[in-house]
DNA sequence: CGGTTCCATGGAATCGGTTCCATGAACTCG
DNA sequence: CGAGTTCATGGAACCGATTCCATGGAACCG
């Protein structure tokens, strides 16, 4: 089952491959009699420009890579997706590639895409830009880093602001009088997990708490690490009086543990999850987190690509994040009366 | 920037571009000699085969489609993870398609993969199969079904049984008193709203329950239509005393709806959820749900596909899908004593 | 030692588009 | 009316891999 070529359809139109090819790629130089000729020809045999030919021709290509960490993840399902809309709109097709936060596995997908000889690849990368990574980047492939970057790489991205975010958290669970404020950290091998917990140190000295280092745990961005975690918090001697996670993954996993040992959430412990995703919203209580905007980071992610692509400068975008307070933080325990934080000063 | 080719690396290697082509295939009719030299120069230019260039001349891509509703649904976006993943292990991209429910679209990305010349196309059907949906069948692209089918087209499938779960929840409310069930049903236009639907009447009449058709709304799985749902049956003079939902988001939708107004999960009112989301797990009380297994759907379309390439028979899958009781159903309020539903019988 | 077989090899054709270049018809203008 | 210009057109080259086919050297056998 042979599939229709551009031959048949100049045949079929009674002019040449070139006539056709030029009719059909929209070139100027072409007569109103060809014009229809070929496009009713194309039409009444279904052609479908054969991508792979054209392609090989041309020296570029309608296809990006989207390499993610893991689609499971609702926040990458919502880069994933606007990311993939955002791209179809300018008929451009996207290879979903999960990593797994694996540099292995991230290194075997950024050689099939350039196999694919992709037109470009947004990645939320991993590692340290050695492997594949550099030989990407020394190709000349053009590269987006969404979410995550990499030190001394310079490739335009499109990121938060990891810092406001946790800096305001801190500030409003201060306000609130709690002094032992637990973090459950991200991956130092991700500049997010080290942003974040740079800037929960600097809020935790900026405001005089503890910064005793058993309150803060590294985790892996995945739900076992946050519940590891929270165990550890709750055993402690002194165990805090607020919670703070630096993905949503974790988030879920401290809640799991919160749950399993009877513990409030808002009243006996407050907590401050992290990506304002939509299963917090149907938590009860409805979580205060850490919001950003992944959505508008697969949109901006293809944007830039298509910027470079063109050969306009490269630039990077910093999203907002903020801290949206709801139910899931309340005055520390023992505090005594603390104003609350909506009032004022 | 040119890449760099199969006849770079010939030069390199001082044999002709036949040679190395071979070389690098696996092809048997090669030398030693030929083998390390040619293996050697590709490693040290750095050859990637350009995938373009191969698919032309061979015909066959190792790419396929995988033409979803929307990976920020947790059901799909475990499909897609595990539908790439099982494809990357047999060297094969996979294109990410968002049909966003609507049948332009997927006719749309239907297009962009014929013309991407995929190997297979991997879709959870929209419509009618009409559009290009035939013309895809017609055109012998191996596809697979996953998840919904369409009534009249004989294409392999990866499905649920989405009877067998609903029989199972209705059977478990009414053993737990309950004779006024709410449906929250997905859209008649997908098999899997069908289907469900017609199970649910059929064992509502089974058990002898109210079949009162105010009790059935139908939805269009999303967050919004379950939370319209869920509002207009507990604004009936009778509202029902358990409700069951079609789908996850819909679940959801239900959820938001019943903490807006109060109504305590599993005291005042039993509900059954749909799809076995990890968010689920973690909400409290914890859901019961119909659970089937996306992850499983996923790799096995993907082998699906393979079988079909390579010429073996095509066969379809229906996996089971089963009850999971949790703590979200609980006896009918004011039915009286009732035996436990996990207790002896 | 001559003839046959085996086998690695390179040249060339091929896949399906795009694009350079030459051609010839139509048209313009002095 | 002739020279110059414009413009649509088709032939052919090309992109980078694979593969058919012819070739020649080595091995083998009688």
């Amino acid at each position: 089952m042979r599939a229709v070529t551009i031959h048949d359809v100049a045949a079929e139109a009674g002019v040449s491959a070139a006539t056709a090819s030029r009719v059909l790629s929209g070139h100027p130089a072409t007569s109103e009699e060809s014009r229809t000729r070929v496009t009713e020809a194309a039409r009444r045999l279904g052609f479908r420009p054969n991508a792979q030919a054209r392609s090989l021709r041309t020296n570029h290509t309608n296809t990006i890579g989207l390499l993610l960490s893991d689609v499971r993840n609702p926040f990458f399902a919502d880069i994933a997706h606007n990311a993939e809309q955002h791209a179809l709109e300018s008929g451009i097709a996207t290879l979903l590639c999960n990593a797994n936060e694996s540099t292995e596995q991230q290194d075997l997908y950024l050689d099939l895409l350039l196999s694919q000889r992709v037109a470009g690849i947004i990645v939320a990368p991993q590692g340290d830009g050695a492997g594949s990574l550099r030989e990407v980047l020394t190709l000349g492939v053009p590269v987006v880093f969404v979410d995550r970057t990499i030190d001394g790489v310079d490739v335009p991205s499109v990121t938060s602001d990891n810092r406001s975010g946790i800096t305001a958290a801190v500030a409003h669970l201060a306000g609130l009088g709690h002094h032992r404020i637990g973090l459950v950290a991200g991956p130092q091998e991700t500049s997010t997990g080290r942003e974040r917990l740079e800037a929960f140190r600097q809020a935790i000295a900026e405001h005089g708490l503890d910064d005793d280092p058993d309150l803060v745990h590294l985790g892996d961005f995945q739900v076992t690490s946050g519940a590891r975690a929270a165990n550890q918090l709750l055993d402690l001697a002194q165990p805090p009086t607020a919670v703070l996670a630096a993905d949503s993954l974790m988030t879920f996993g401290v809640l799991e543990v919160l749950r399993e040992r009877g513990i409030r959430v808002g009243s006996d412990l407050s907590v401050v999850g992290y990506d304002d995703v939509a299963a917090f919203r149907w938590f009860s209580p409805q979580l205060t987190v850490v919001a950003h905007d992944p959505a508008r980071m697969g949109a901006l992610a293809v944007d830039l690509i298509r910027e470079v692509l063109d050969g306009r400068p490269a630039r990077s975008v910093v999203l907002e994040s903020s801290l949206v307070v709801r139910e899931s933080t309340g005055p520390a325990p023992g505090a005594g009366s603390v104003p609350h934080p909506a009032g004022r000063q």
